[in-house]
DNA sequence: GCGACAG
DNA sequence: ATCTTGTCGC
């Protein structure tokens, strides 16, 4: 896959406004007001596993956890052939038609599984132009999104700078948080220990239809190790099929070629 | 030119 | 994203 022309980045830009406008940044749901968030039974995670020399072909992972057990209650692997290849800041055009149809085929099939909220491994509004992969999902599919991101993203003004180092440090318990602040003073997310044994932070941002405290609050809930359990299962068992289908590590693109030699 | 670059 | 075993600690 070839880096996309500078048209195609515009219009992805484009299309990144124009979604942005039917984008919800507070909560929608009664379960987000309450404190213990009763009436939350659902929690969905996302993510994509690649094989090692292959961008091309991925396996596309739901699934859906009982909340607040954190049990495995949906699974569904895919093999994706993806169109876009990953940039930066449009990771979303990669990530994105998987995900949604993973999502429309549950609906299709068990309907009564659906997540009340979906925990998305990438950035939401923590983002360059404030859409990131969580927003984008989250508007597409209508659903509750929260962004989880194991690394930093520099972005308006936060950067990895000893400043920030020392308010990692200053996480002493899990729960603990402070503030991503843009150049211009706007918190775009949140640095957040996710439990008590690793000291490196998750970064949490709005995806859809939740505020950012309603946010960090579930990603904590959710969180048995530092990346929170709907992700870290969805990994983990996107993993597993690689493993098991592909046990030599070999594409179906190797395959394909090795069919017609 | 140099550094940055979610997954 | 992926390349990878042992090792240290609870």
């Amino acid at each position: 896959m070839s880096t996309p022309t500078e048209d195609v980045v515009k219009q992805w830009e484009r299309e990144q406004a124009e979604l942005k406008k039917r984008l919800v940044e507070e909560d929608t749901e009664d379960w987000q007001k309450s404190p213990d968030f009763a009436g939350l039974e659902r929690v969905g995670g996302v993510d994509l596993s690649f094989i090692k020399g292959d961008d091309v072909n991925a396996c596309a992972q739901l699934v859906v956890l009982s909340f607040p057990d954190m049990k495995l209650l949906y699974k569904d692997s895919q093999m994706v052939t993806l169109n876009a290849p990953y940039v930066a800041g449009f990771l979303a055009f990669r990530e994105t038609p998987s995900l949604l149809e993973a999502l429309e085929k549950l609906k299709r099939e068990q309907p009564s599984l659906m997540p009340q909220v979906v925990l998305v491994d990438g950035n939401g509004l923590f983002h360059y132009r404030e859409f990131g992969l969580a927003c984008h999902l989250g508007v597409l599919s209508d659903l509750p999104c929260v962004g989880v991101a194991k690394n930093l993203l520099q972005v308006q003004g936060v950067v990895r700078s000893d400043e920030h180092l020392s308010q990692i440090n200053a996480l002493e318990k899990d729960g603990d948080t402070f503030p991503l602040t843009t150049d211009t003073g706007k918190v775009l997310g949140k640095a957040l220990r996710s439990c008590l044994k690793s000291t490196k932070p998750v970064y949490v941002s709005v995806g859809h239809r939740i505020s950012l405290d309603t946010a960090v609050r579930l990603t904590h809930a959710c969180c048995r190790h530092r990346v929170p359990e709907p992700i870290r299962q969805a990994d983990m068992i996107s993993r597993e099929y690689l493993r098991t289908h592909f046990p030599s590590g070999l594409s179906p693109r190797d395959n394909n070629e090795t069919l017609n030699t």
